[in-house]
DNA sequence: TAGCCATTATTGTTCCACAATTCAAGGCCG
DNA sequence: CGGCCTTGAATTGTGGAACAATAATGGCTA
């Protein structure tokens, strides 16, 4: 009995992650920004489904940090505080460096995912839009962690960035500010793949502290903006 | 209006948490072996919850990958497979390596935290039953990871090390197995308060290297009672 | 204008219902 | 007698309505 889809064994999905799903695409995009109340019944009319699976999904959300619960006050964007950016960055220092370090062990296919992705990183800065950019580089530095060869670690990795995604969301000037970051990118996949783990190391760390500092930046503009 | 907790402003917590909170324990401590199918009727109302807040906690112990779901077949204990079991201990590595490294870092509250849990552990192993001591043990390794400082790696490894208990839930000759490891949590904890950093990253490694082995043996054995 | 109170919205949870699917048992056929 | 199919029960995934508890809102009073 043939499914719609042509793929054959595939595994039926619950609803409630598809519509999760849909969420977290809208939600890093910047469809929803961070602050952004997501009241259930609205949002289950608009998915077409019933209030319990779209709670589900919103569960789902709040597990990898993209939205906070408070009771019986339901769900919200989760908006980035400065204390979670240095989180965020605690974990990317963790991970990436260790990446960094243990790549002498990583698989082949491994290393050419990450030339795969700085590539896409530069094709996306010659003509596409700003937030393209910004992905292919946050999955370059996705393939980097991958280096380390775990499914779990991926997982949560991917949540982290997502996280750092909601700081893009509320970035003003777009255009101006991830191009100088693609050649950075370029320059520790290199140095990676050329087996010079020292050099790498030193270039990821002073990446992360730039990159921090920057989206420190972002974030404190924002909290102005809030304040005002 | 006092709670029964005498704790004042306390956030209410959602029903379902709780219930979460309590399967985990019940699921840890091996109440719920691995394999046990969940159904949500008959705990629903043992727990005295609606069916859908029951289903909300089980799909967080999904998250955590105390358990797994597949379509229309329902909620599951996980039982961990050989590759399940390197997966953890790829973790492991990555996170309790890294933390040793870092360990000159690290702030004098972790630091103590240390040494108190490896205390705890010794003083389990005296007199307690095996589960407090494999508990106890496991709470030391957290508290190393809680070195790195970062709250999300710390949600995230104690999800791992829940997993690593399932294999503890199966395991047989229970009174002969944890007692060696203590000692040897015990000279890591020394080396890392030593500033050892060498020393200790090389013990951690043995450490984990052994465990792994010997989480393997569990597991495979308990794989042939199954297949049999 | 500031503070208080009642109304309204929204959430967290419950109960009930029903289609889809799996599982077990029994019957049928070779 | 054994294997296969059918059938019925059990269980899951999802929907819909309801209700208490809590938060937000707006009007009223002073």
């Amino acid at each position: 009995m043939a499914r719609l889809s042509g793929v054959v064994n595939e595994e039926p999905v619950p609803a409630g992650a598809q519509v999760a799903d849909a969420l977290r695409v809208r939600i890093t995009e910047g469809g929803l920004p961070p602050g952004t109340q997501l009241r259930d019944t609205a949002l289950a009319a608009e998915f077409g489904i019933a209030r319990h699976t779209l709670r589900n999904a919103l569960r789902q959300l709040e597990y990898e940090g993209l939205i906070s619960y408070r009771m019986h006050k339901g769900a919200v964007v989760k908006t980035l505080s400065t204390e979670d950016v240095h989180e965020i960055y605690r974990v990317r220092r963790t991970l990436e460096l260790a990446a960094v370090q243990q790549s002498a062990l990583a698989g082949s296919a491994a290393l050419r995912g990450l030339e795969e992705r700085v590539r896409a990183a530069e094709v996306a800065v010659a003509g596409e839009s700003w937030n393209t950019v910004g992905t292919a580089s946050l999955r370059f530095h996705q393939a980097l962690v991958e280096l380390l060869g775990s499914r779990s670690i991926d997982r949560f990795f991917q949540g982290i960035l997502a996280q750092l995604r909601l700081a893009f969301a509320v970035m003003p000037d777009e255009a101006q500010w991830q191009p100088p970051w693609i050649p950075r990118d370029r320059e520790i996949c290199d140095l990676v793949r050329g087996g010079q783990r020292g050099a790498a190391t030193a270039a990821t760390r002073q990446y992360l502290e730039d990159s921090e500092l920057a989206v420190l930046d972002v974030v404190r503009a924002d909290e102005m903006n809030g304040r005002k």
